[in-house]
DNA sequence: TCGTGGAATATCGTATACCAAAGTTGCGGA
DNA sequence: TCCGCAACTTTGGTATACGATATTCCACGA
C-alpha cells in the first residue's frame, strides 16, 4: 500500500469543489480570496492554486483582475455534460466490466453499498456516493484518462442534480437502476451494462429537462 | 470586440504546455521550479499555478514534496486518447457543421488555410495548426465544454504525433483528408463529416500504432 | 565487499509582507 | 439627473523566509 501524502492546495481544491457542488457558494458573485483563505486557514498561494485547478475543471470562471466566480448553471451546459457522458461512460463501463479483476469488482460492490447506506440522508451526500459508484464502474478498466474524464463529468453533472432534482420518487427508481447496473457489471455483461447505463444517464437527463422546463 | 486581458500564469501555462508538446522538457525528471521561474522571469506563484493547471490537463503529474514531472508517453494512453476523440469529435463536428453561422464557417476556412501555410515547416508548428483546425470544426457548435474537451484531447494527442510521426508520406494524405473535412463541413453534410473525421482520426491512430509496434 | 545510518544539501510547499494595477464605490458638481 | 474624479478594495504578482521532506553521499560496521 502506498500512503498518499496530500498537499494543502489539493485539500483546499476538494473542499471548495464540494462547496460548489452543494451550491454553498453563490454564483455570479466573485469569490473573496482573502476571506476564503482566512476562513480555511490557509494563505493565498494554496488557495489560488486550488482556484486555478477548479477553473480548469470547469467549475469556476475567472476574469483577470476581477477574480473567480462560480460558473452559472444553465440548461445548455447540462445537455452538453450528459451528451458527453452518454458518449463515453456506457462504453467505458462495459469495457471495465469485462476486464475487471477481483479488486475492481469488490470496489464496485462497496461503492454500491455505500451509496445504498447514504440513501435517504441529505442530497449532497447521496450525490457524492452516486458519483463514486459511477466511477467505480469505470475505474477497473484501468484507463486513467477515461476514468478521470468520467469523474470530471460526473462532478459537473452533480451540480445540476443537487440543484434541480428533489429526491422525490427518484430515489427508488435510481436504486433499482443502480442495482441492475451492478448486476450487469458483476456478470461481465458488457452489452447489457452499456444499455442500462445509457438508459440510466438518459433518465436523469430527462428528469433534469423536465425540471428545467417546469421552472 | 472584447480584448482579452491575460494573466501571467495563463501565459506561463501556455508556454510550458507548448514546451511539453514539442518534447522540449524531459520526462521522468522533476521540473526544477526555481530554475524554470528564473528562466521565464516570473516568480513561483504564477509558475506553480500554471503547473497545477497543467497537471489538471493531464500533461504533468505531481507527487507531494517531489514536484511536477512531465507525464510519460505510453501506447496505452494514446489508445485512450484516440478512443475518446473518436467517441466525441466526429459527432461534435457534425453538429457544428449543421449549425455553424458565417463566422464559424470563416474560422474553419481560415484555420484550414493556416494549416496549409504551415505545412512543410517544423512539425511542432504544423501540429499546433492541426489542432486549431480540428477545434475550428467543433467550436461553431457553440458547445463550450465539448469544444474545450476536444481541444484538450487534441493537445494530449499532439504529443504522440510530434514524438512518433515523422511527416514522411503523411503530409500529403493528411492534407487531402483535411481538405475533404473542410468541404463536408462547409457543405453542412454532417453525416459525411462525421464519417470522414472518424476515418481521419482512426488513420492517425493507425499510424501511431505502427510506430509503436516498430519501436 | 556490501549494506546501513546519518549528516549535508537541495527542493518543495506554505506563509508573510508588500506593491502596482485594475476594478468598484460613492460623492460632488454641472 | 448624470458625469467625472477621488478613495477604497481586491486582485495578481514579487521577494523573502522557513519548516518539512527528498536526495545525495560518505563513513562506518558487519
Amino acid at each position: 500500500m502506498s500512503i498518499v501524502i496530500r498537499t494543502l492546495s489539493e485539500r483546499v481544491f476538494e473542499i471548495i469543489r464540494e462547496r460548489i457542488i452543494t451550491g454553498e457558494l453563490p454564483t455570479e458573485t466573485p469569490l473573496r480570496q482573502d476571506a476564503l483563505a482566512a476562513e480555511l486557514g490557509v494563505s493565498k498561494i494554496p488557495l489560488r492554486e486550488a482556484l486555478g485547478r477548479l477553473q480548469q475543471e470547469g467549475l469556476l470562471t475567472s476574469q483577470a483582475n476581477r477574480g473567480y466566480m462560480v460558473r452559472a448553471l444553465c440548461a445548455g451546459q447540462a445537455e452538453e455534460i450528459y451528451a458527453l457522458r452518454l458518449a463515453i461512460e456506457p462504453a467505458a463501463a462495459a469495457y471495465a466490466a469485462q476486464v475487471a479483476g477481483p479488486p475492481g469488482r469488490d470496489a464496485a460492490v462497496q461503492a454500491f453499498e455505500r451509496l445504498d447506506c447514504a440513501a435517504g440522508s441529505n442530497l449532497a451526500a447521496v450525490a457524492i456516493r452516486n458519483r463514486e459508484f459511477h466511477v467505480a464502474l469505470v475505474r477497473p478498466g484501468d484507463r486513467l484518462l477515461t476514468t478521470q474524464l468520467v469523474e470530471r463529468l460526473s462532478i459537473l453533472a452533480e451540480r445540476y442534480v443537487v440543484a434541480h432534482l428533489a429526491p422525490a420518487g427518484r430515489d427508488a427508481r435510481a436504486h433499482q437502476e443502480h442495482r441492475a447496473l451492478l448486476d450487469a457489471f458483476l456478470a461481465r455483461d458488457g452489452a447489457r451494462l452499456e444499455a442500462l447505463l445509457a438508459a440510466h444517464i438518459g433518465a436523469t437527463l430527462a428528469d433534469l429537462r423536465e425540471q428545467f422546463g417546469a421552472s
